[in-house]
DNA sequence: GCCAACGTTGGC
DNA sequence: GCCAACGTTGGC
């Protein structure tokens, strides 16, 4: 059972819109950069643990967690014209992106901030640290239980 | 909203 | 297959 850090910008899709899809959960769809396809292709699982992070806004950082209700499948969005996720060069028979299904599991009563992540010596390997432009990534079970304890009594 | 960092595209 | 131009991400 691992742990996966997904991106989101909350003005396009919020842990709240995240919570309205209840138990039936929302399609994470729109990835479009092959080093997070090939996480969610061939490493992310039904059962996994998501922490889902608000970027591009006020308050950055981890907001709550949702569960994988699927393994990957083709994103449908990129056969569809009037997507956005549209992309012409891919075909049916040899899809390029993919999706997973996520259902929200918990917000935290407060979230974490990417500012308490940078300053503990603990977490400086997060890729979220490392790493920018990467909108799935993996999160080490030893980082995870670091941060689950900051969200006890939080739930 | 700015802009640095970085991934992708496409001409050569 | 190089690399400049371009587009996007994402913290500030």
């Amino acid at each position: 059972m691992k742990h996966w850090l997904f991106k989101t910008e909350p003005d396009e899709f919020s842990i709240e819109d995240l919570q309205k899809k209840g138990s039936a959960g929302a399609r994470w769809d729109g990835i479009r950069n092959y080093q997070a396809r090939n996480l969610l292709r061939d490493e992310v699982a039904e059962g996994d643990t998501v922490w889902i992070y608000h970027s591009r806004c006020k308050h950055l950082g981890l907001v709550g967690l949702a569960n994988v209700l699927s393994a990957a499948y083709p994103d449908p969005a990129q056969w569809d014209p009037e997507s956005p996720y549209f992309d012409p060069k891919s075909s049916l028979d040899a899809p390029r992106w993919y999706c997973v299904d996520v259902a929200h599991r918990e917000t935290f009563s407060t979230l974490i901030p990417l500012a308490k992540i940078k300053r503990d010596p603990r977490l400086q390997e997060m890729v979220l640290l490392k790493q920018g432009r990467l909108s799935i990534q993996p999160i080490t079970e030893a980082e995870a239980k670091v941060l689950l304890k900051w969200t006890q009594g939080n739930a």
